[in-house]
RNA sequence: GCGCCUUUAGCUCAGCUGGAUAGAGCAUACGCCUUCUAAGCGUACGGUCAGAGGUUCGAAUCCUCUAAGGCGCGCCA
């Protein structure tokens, strides 16, 4: 179903094989004005190898371009361009889609390969922050996209269950903690006595000095303080799943940093057989002068242990386990320097695979332009706004569609499908400024919006009570109306292919909304449960876009309801 | 100071490996439900693609510099 393929192959016989298949595909492209047709071909860098004018060129190419594919073959200066044949692409795309349902535009690849995801990585004891639903949610539709492609995701929840901030709240705790009260609303009452001490702590420096000695204990396994940790630990986590319940996220790890804890030697002592660790300031540092990067801190100069260091004990547990041919780090870009010292000490120890590792990083979630930080109390909390959202969609659907049935679950499925739809529409790399109305927002480029589009071509294929016929139709009308949407079905396929190659889900929400927008118009334009001789490739037309709408919805982490 | 990122319509953003008059959504104004879900569709309005050089037949896109904003730069993660 290639076709900028076959004109390329077309292409190449007539140019006297002198420029490859390959190159020419390259140069083929998609005009972006449909009067310039389907595939054009411009034929100025001809010019000098054929050493006549390019308009020249493109006549004298045009007229020997013949192909049933094509219908017609226009020369516009030095362009080429060339419509396909509505009717044929159209019943093929649409018999595709027929025939592999939701296997269309599954793309191979990925050859079986294991991916690991790090993502989500909220931290222990603290809220379930706006800030961690982008990574979830970018982790999450990376491991469907490249389940898609062919890959094997494994989605790896690295929870931050470690480090000097459960001497903080450990200290904090002892000071002004009461059980009762952290027991009835445990994440509300250990984020207070986190700030609590942030505040302390600025006029009474002597408590940082009492978090790291706690956490000192932590590590060298001191009772008092792992039960005080294992019980933070699990109220947190309670706390999380009911979110990942809400939108549909799962694991296949929660491996987080305390896992490490017993991994970290083996990392520093093969650091110092391969020469690598030195000591700086009672620090022990890996240099990476020659990698024109800072020193990567291994061991503090209390010999606690560092983020770097779990982070390559992590890499190493990693490839040794699942044996990755990639391993992405879903997290924010603050921590581009990080990972570039993690993949540059690996390098250092010898390991090619360092090069497989791969730091996916996203923008921020801003408030009034501002990073949000959990120290100050500045957060807005994940769970409310999904509450929030799913209440809206609540009172849209009572207003809207009174008598719809199963009201809660859809309500549900539009929510946190317009929460998880804004976070991915656009590029990953910018910041977003938190914006609870533009979130709920239903109308226009929003996951509702197609999720609408989706329920409304389902119910016209209930109406005409048409089914998926695995007989492979012919249909006997042209498909003049329905071109902008059949053609755009074969779009699916690169749009995904993209999002994969380059990390970035909103390739895929773009794809589906330019589909959702087309075939509204579509639905505007044409009555497609009027009875007419063009009616059964309607139908197959609808069948497919609303596949390809719920498919693409799926890869998104959003799921579709039939009626809303 | 050094490094990374960002800068396109009033706002939020697209623009795939450079290509034909720079596209959506929101907002604003007007229009379209006795007929497939109006969470929709249409029309209008809206642009020195931050600025300056350069490469090219051709630059929002590539290179250099400048400006503005953000993030990071050894015992936090």
């Amino acid at each position: 179903m290639d076709f900028k393929k076959e004109l390329a192959e077309l292409l190449y016989e007539l140019l006297d094989q002198e420029i490859s298949v390959a190159e020419l595909e390259q140069m083929i492209e998609k005009p972006k004005n449909a009067l310039h047709g389907d595939l054009a071909f411009p034929c100025f860098t001809l010019a000098k190898v054929k050493r006549k004018a390019p308009q020249l060129i493109a006549q004298d190419l045009s007229e020997k371009i013949q192909s049933f594919t094509f219908e017609k073959v226009e020369v516009v200066g030095a362009y080429i361009n060339i419509f396909l044949n509505k009717k044929l692409v159209s019943e093929k795309l649409v018999n595709e889609v027929i025939t592999k349902q939701g296997h269309f535009a599954d793309l191979d690849f990925g050859n079986g390969g294991n991916v690991t995801i790090d993502m989500s990585s909220p931290n222990i004891a603290k809220p379930f922050s706006m800030g961690h639903l982008r990574s979830t949610v970018i982790g999450n539709a990376l491991a469907l996209i490249s389940e898609k492609c062919g890959y094997k995701p494994i989605k790896i929840n690295h929870l931050g269950d470690w480090g000097t901030q459960f001497g903080k709240l450990i200290t904090a705790y002892k000071l002004w903690g009461e059980a009762e009260k952290v027991k009835q609303n445990p994440i509300k009452e250990l984020l207070a006595l986190y700030i609590k001490f942030h505040e302390e702590a600025e006029s009474e420096p002597a408590l940082e000095d009492q978090g790291r000695g706690w956490f000192k204990k932590l590590e060298d396994g001191d009772e008092e303080a792992l039960h005080l940790w294992q019980w933070f630990r699990d109220e947190s986590l309670k706390e999380f799943s009911r979110i990942y319940e809400l939108m549909n996220v799962q694991f296949d790890s929660y491996a987080g940093e305390a896992f490490y804890n017993d991994k970290m030697d083996r990392v520093v002592e093969l650091l110092e057989e391969k020469l690598l660790l030195i000591e700086s300031d009672q620090a022990m540092v890996v240099e990476l002068t020659e990698e024109n990067l800072p020193p990567c801190l291994i061991k503090k100069s209390d010999g606690a242990t560092l983020y770097a260091t779990r982070d390559l004990a992590a890499a190493l547990y990693r490839k040794e386990n699942y044996d990755f041919v990639q391993s992405l780090y879903v997290v924010g870009h603050e921590q581009s320097l990080h990972f570039k010292q993690l993949i540059a000490v690996l390098g250092k120890m010898g390991y090619d695979w360092a090069e497989k590792m791969v730091h996916v990083p996203f923008g921020m979630m801003l408030k009034d332009g501002k990073k949000m930080s959990t120290r100050k109390g500045k957060v807005v909390l994940l769970e409310e706004v999904l509450t929030e959202s799913i209440e809206m969609a609540r009172h849209n659907i009572e207003e809207k569609n009174p008598t719809l049935i199963n009201k809660d679950e859809v309500a549900k499925q539009v929510g946190v499908g317009a929460v998880i739809f804004h976070d991915l529409k656009n590029n990953r790399m910018n910041d977003i400024e938190f914006s609870l109305e533009e979130m709920l927002r239903f109308e226009g480029e929003t996951g509702p919006y197609v999720q609408y589009t989706y329920a409304r071509a389902c119910s016209i294929l209930r109406k005409a009570n048409w089914h998926a016929n695995l007989q492979s139709p012919t249909y006997t009308n042209y498909w003049d109306k329905e071109w902008k949407v059949a053609g755009l079905l074969m779009e699916f396929a690169p749009a995904i292919k993209r999002a994969c190659e380059n990390y970035d889900p909103s390739q895929v929400a773009k794809y589906i909304i330019d589909l959702a927008q087309a075939f509204n118009k579509y639905y505007a334009e044409v009555k497609i449960l009027e009875e007419s001789e063009e009616q059964e490739a309607r139908l197959a037309l609808v069948y497919s876009v609303m596949m390809v709408l719920k498919e693409g919805l799926r890869l998104l982490g959003i799921s579709a309801p039939e009626e809303m």
